[in-house]
DNA sequence: ATGAAAGCGCTAACAG
DNA sequence: CTGTTAGCGCTTTCAT
């Protein structure tokens, strides 16, 4: 009768003891730096778990009551589009959300939840495998992330500040942003702007009604013909562009909802002939990593992502904290560069802010 | 006396099963689908756990031997420089794997490590909070993740194929995308290219073997001087144009290591009011998405962004069913936009592929 | 300062 | 088809 094969199974702590000539507990209390263990048994056995490469088992930790230490990053995600995994800003922004992350020592699931069953975005922390969620984008969701909020899902969203809003959102002030960016083109002679981007969407909601607020306190009459209300496509804005090149109405400069847009807008200017900005003025927004070596430079309104990375993080670690976290709308930034005209005629100048 | 104020501990399987009035097993059994199980009693439960939004406590699953289907993205961190969560290659890559990832029903942890306690890139794996990792690029580490490898550790690593290498990696064929560039650029009629990238990485070093390749294939001669080491900062980039363009050596063309990069250059060379492509040539590597949409569009190789994501979880989940896993080279394309010269010379055509 | 022993919440034999 | 029971690998009293 030969012996059971020894089944190579997973080093655990049993091995450990016994290696050491101690007791399960004392490995345990070892490696959990537990004051009342002498320095030098305790030293003893981690460098023995450490040659051994023996990690405590997480499963068996969790059971114990110990909590991971994982947020989880959620976003909206379309089977057919998968924007979100493609589109610079969002990666940008995960990015900034893994530094403050790092920062605070905590790491990262990331978790693609579909819009049908957006009830999934509770289940990392409902099994315990998070300890909270940053959910980024609402979406149509409001309702449904009320809803979380009241089953005491502990989360912070990024996105817009809504009204009958129960939980904490991180959101850039998109209506300052639009007013600035319009000013701006505005001061610099424009008086035609195509507004290039879906408003149909909160947050460029909240940008067009800036730009138009910008307009009217410069007494200048909005054209509704020139909101295009392209996807965050830039091939769509590229031909949306060429269209409006060849058919008209005729335009002055462009106010793009997103660099990208304001990118591929400039391209298809190029390609035509027209100069930027003597020709056609270019504003963009988020003010992404190559805006600044763009040809012009693209004058952009800028969004604080890794601001919005820290606030998501502060306010989410706050919730945990039992603390109650204010939600947050961070200003935005007009960036001057090429691809507009800076000289502001006497007479036109602008409040310096929209209030 | 008051009684215990009733702590209103986690929902767990024991509630249920009260509530349902049946014993805990058959809850197990209701929410893991057995199959002898009424199918009245199946629905009835899972309907009753789906209202109260219990899901079952991750932690004590795995205790029982289940695997989290959970796979750690490792990449090699450097605090003082963040790169990785800024570049947009990287960024992208992280997109695709995530893709790929979401289509085979995993979910992704991210995990920075620093360059320092690079051992660390395991512990996810060794504490079973992952099934798999897969790592993100090699830096200097190549004997650490040997080592890696022969300790079993489930993993396949984004990057170059080097010597002994005892795991499998997915790459870019970064040499024939070395060939193809500076191929390219000497059939436009460039003589002295500037090579602009760090060599003593990896990945960057068989870019420019590549590169003295095609001189050598087409008779020109190197000079070391053109070979300038820059990180991957496109400041650094754009401030070593700056350099040349004032102290020498002349140039007639740049291979950049990375769209970044080469976009930084051609600010550079905007700004000293240097024509691209007529007065020097420039060629990216990546094909970010903002290539095609700079001025004068970015002529580029192209590096297979979504094969690589694909190939990386493929070859990680085949590592997992027991299979061996080759390692991969991924072909480059060229892809010629407006900032290099295609007009090539008769007689210097050149061969179609680096071997 | 260390060891023995009782669970943590669940799953899977093994009974019935 | 459903219930009873014995652990999974660890932490933490409680004892020594």
């Amino acid at each position: 009768m030969a012996a059971e094969p020894p089944k190579p199974s997973r080093l655990q702590m049993a091995d450990i003891a016994r290696l050491a000539n101690v007791s399960i507990s004392t490995v345990s209390r070892a490696l959990s730096n537990h004051p009342r263990l002498s320095a030098e048994t305790k030293q003893r056995i981690r460098e023995l778990a450490r040659s051994l490469h023996y990690s405590v088992d997480a499963g068996a930790q969790m059971m114990r009551g110990k909590q991971l230490q994982t947020v989880a990053v959620a976003f909206p995600y379309h089977p057919e589009q998968r924007r979100h995994f493609k589109d610079p800003f969002f990666l940008a922004l995960i990015g900034a959300i893994g530094d403050a992350l790092i920062d605070s020592g905590h790491s990262m699931l990331i978790e693609a939840v579909e819009a049908d069953d957006f009830d999934r975005v509770a289940k990392p922390y409902e099994t315990r495998q998070c300890i909270g969620t940053i959910l980024l984008g609402q979406e149509h969701h409001h309702d449904r992330i009320n809803a979380l909020a009241v089953r005491g899902i502990p989360f912070v969203v990024w996105g817009a500040r809504l009204k009958d809003q129960l939980y904490c959102s991180v959101g850039s002030d998109n209506t300052q942003g639009g007013f600035q960016a319009t000013g701006h083109l505005v001061d610099g002679g424009a008086r035609r702007i195509v507004f290039l981007g879906d408003p149909s969407l909160p947050e460029i909601a909240q940008r067009h009604d800036g730009h138009l607020a910008a307009l009217r306190a410069r007494g200048i009459e909005s054209d509704p013909q020139l909101t295009r209300p392209v996807p965050f496509v830039p091939q769509a804005a590229r031909e949306e562009i060429e269209r409006l090149l060849a058919k008209g109405p005729d335009f002055d400069a462009i106010f793009a909802a997103s660099d990208r847009l304001a990118l591929a807008a400039m391209a298809a200017l190029a390609a035509s002939g027209r100069r930027v900005p003597q020709d056609v003025q270019v504003i963009g927004f988020d003010d992404i990593a190559l805006a600044a070596d763009a040809n012009p430079p693209l004058t952009t309104v800028r969004q604080d992502i890794d601001g919005a990375g820290k606030a998501l993080v502060d306010r989410l670690l706050a919730k945990l904290a039992g603390q109650t976290a204010e939600s947050l709308l961070l200003p935005t930034t007009l960036i001057v560069r090429g691809s507009t005209r800076s000289d502001s005629r006497p007479g036109l100048r602008p409040p310096e802010r929209f209030d």
